[in-house]
DNA sequence: CAGTATCCGAAGGGATACTG
DNA sequence: CAGTATCCCTTCGGATACTG
């Protein structure tokens, strides 16, 4: 039975939330899936700047946490497909949210956060 | 000037917040503080599982990226408030648009994060 | 095409003790 | 009360090469 290290907080929506949205990349992928973008390949185009292997990790734990389901096909070359089940559609809205205030406030956004790297040690 | 050793993305809206909502205590923070919970020992009493030197950095980063201002009051001991600025204030709907589903989706999510930890190495 | 194995450095954050 | 300085370990994610 696996044990973390550093401790575990489930205390509210937000621990809980962080545990299922933390990950780089996890995000965007349910974003892009949501768009129609299913296939690992596609989403390795859409998501350039990822490894391929931390997609893969992110897309495992999105399965896990039943936010995505995995369709594999039995065909060479192999084929997968990735969609949203009806729990990850419910974060769809949320996410929406979030990177809509994100792009409202892009150029003060860039900016502190440029700012902010210049100045630091 | 500071240089990243990993890469920094600022593509899109998802980016940016990324990078000032990243860090374990932030939402919880920008929350209680918009609850008037203005107070650093107020702070750590709402949120005993972070250390105080975490709290710290964090509240330190909110400020650089201008989502709470702090005031510092010349009396001993000393005293120190935190609010949130109109800048932060935009983001409190956001935050709570998270927290909501986090709450909503309570049950299922905790029993889906500690299947997925029981099953992991 | 999809996924895995290995290796490694960077960054986050915890504990503790200390200063003004 | 508020903040800083060390020290150290965990975890994340990047690069690369490989398998089915």
């Amino acid at each position: 039975m696996y044990e973390r290290k550093i401790p575990l907080n489930l205390n509210c929506g937000l621990d809980l939330i962080g545990e299922v949205l933390y990950g780089k990349w996890k995000m965007r992928l349910l974003w892009f899936i949501n768009q129609g973008h299913k296939r690992p390949s596609e989403l390795q185009r859409k998501i350039p700047d990822a490894s391929r292997r931390v997609l893969t990790i992110q897309l495992k734990e999105l399965e896990d946490h039943e936010l995505i389901s995995k369709v594999i096909y039995p065909v060479v070359p192999p084929k997968v497909e990735y969609s949203l089940t009806d729990f990850g559609k419910t974060l769809i809205p949320v996410i929406g949210a979030i990177g809509g205030w994100g792009d409202e406030h892009e150029e003060r956004l860039r900016s502190l956060i440029l700012k902010r790297l210049d100045s630091k040690p």
